[in-house]
DNA sequence: CCCACATTCTCAATCATTGAGAAGACGGTG
DNA sequence: CACCGTCTTCTCAATGATTGAGAATGTGGG
């Protein structure tokens, strides 16, 4: 049955490369029979690969397949150049991301080697809530998603992070009012977001591009340079697709 | 049954960010009804999603899954600055490739928008004798390899293609001799190829990076700056993986 | 309004899937 | 070297999900 496989490879988290298939089973409730079986099968078809010691980690062919009829691949490729540019000149993390379910996910993100801690990674979540990309993404989206968010339970990572339904309605009416979100210490106490829109040819918002920087960075002087870059994405995406290759 | 799962989302190709129902069923052989209850169900767990037009796409669950337990995720963790800054120093394209079957599968590249033509893509491939990264990659792959690529049809993509046995044996032999590979015209007549080789801690080559450019760059010059970049690579690749996240 | 095409639904025969338990492989330990 | 615990794969009969032809429904264009 189907939703055995989509078990089996959703069985692995976020920092899990590898797993046994003891380990996979018990995650994802199947008899470990069941798994071994389905796991060798996805092997066979390079949709799973077993490393030497039998642990199982993610094919290159699923990866493969995926990643290149990717459902972000238009927006990554439009940003991708910009989110360069920008890192570049600002030196701190860069990250692009979008609206799936209760969380932001990040289809993007470079990294600032020296600079602050950042707990994103690409395929990451973070709450829409609590981080400034999810912030602005929800100030942006209809407004029944915005009530399910704000009635539902908001999960503090500091004392800083907004958690009663009333700091969240002022602080998304906040976001649309200057067209970008600031959040510092929401995640991390040290640490500082910025996020702003991008929109997709009818004008949409699609995705948040956002500057995580140091609390004492100078934050705020980044909006002018972010919005600069989210208005070039905006226009990268509204050229037709590129060619095919091989 | 498990196989016809792989075979709808393997009828993605390059290119293809949505495809109909009765293309998937066309393309995967699979009759219309059996693909339009699988493609179903795979939407319901998030793994395909459909437009309004009913057209189908990868789904953003799988994105999630696939991409946070990439196998290819510690060495594009690793490469990623560092490509970065080889980037903004050369200008040119900038692509990171693994040997995977007779090809090498492109996981990360960076491009420059006013750039020569390059027609790879991340998730892409090319046959190992015709790019400089398959070359570099098949220069250091197990003998038997070799001897099955070298004795295999080699498609010619210009005149300048490698097309024969002697050609590829003697180039694999210069590349050894080398350490590098570089390939002028032979995908396209104006672009050149450069590829160095990326080694895991245990010193064998994991992975080809390269620089493309047009033919009158100064290719041969960007051999050092291509060299350092590797072990730098080659070297972040030796710390223990980042610490999880949420 | 009608036609052509794409998609989904129906349903009975089929055949792959399931999972308990056994057997086998592996690795560490006394 | 033998023992033991753990992980993995195998066996096999009962089960029930999957299949696909064809009908029905939905959709868009002329």
């Amino acid at each position: 049955m189907l939703s055995r496989v989509v078990r089996i490879v959703e069985a692995f988290g976020p920092g899990d490369t590898a797993l046994s298939v003891t380990e996979i089973a018990r995650r994802s409730g199947l008899h470990v029979a069941t798994a071994s079986r389905i796991v060798e099968e996805l092997t066979n078809f390079g949709w799973l690969q077993r490393h030497e010691d039998r642990q199982v980690r993610i094919g290159v062919k699923m990866w493969e397949a995926v990643s290149r009829a990717s459902p972000t691949l238009r927006l990554r490729e439009a940003a991708m150049p910009v989110m360069e540019d920008l890192h570049t000149i600002v030196g701190q993390h860069i990250q692009l991301g979008v609206m799936e379910g209760d969380d932001v996910l990040f289809v993007e993100r470079l990294t600032a080697p020296r600079a602050v801690i950042n707990y994103t990674r690409v395929a990451g979540r973070l709450p829409l809530h609590a981080s400034s990309s999810g912030l602005l993404l929800l100030a942006y989206a209809p407004s029944d998603h915005q009530e399910r968010i704000i009635s539902g339970p908001l999960e503090a990572f500091t004392e800083r992070t907004i958690r009663t339904p009333s700091q969240l309605r002022s602080a998304l009416a906040e976001v649309r009012l200057q067209g970008h979100a600031l959040l510092a210490g929401h995640i991390h106490a040290d640490v500082t977001g910025v996020a702003v829109p991008i929109r997709d040819p009818g004008d949409r918002v699609v995705a948040a591009l956002a500057v995580i920087a140091p609390n004492d960075d100078v934050a705020r002087s980044r909006v002018a340079v972010l919005l600069a870059a989210s208005k070039a994405i905006s226009r990268a995406m509204t050229y037709p697709a590129s060619p095919p290759f091989k």
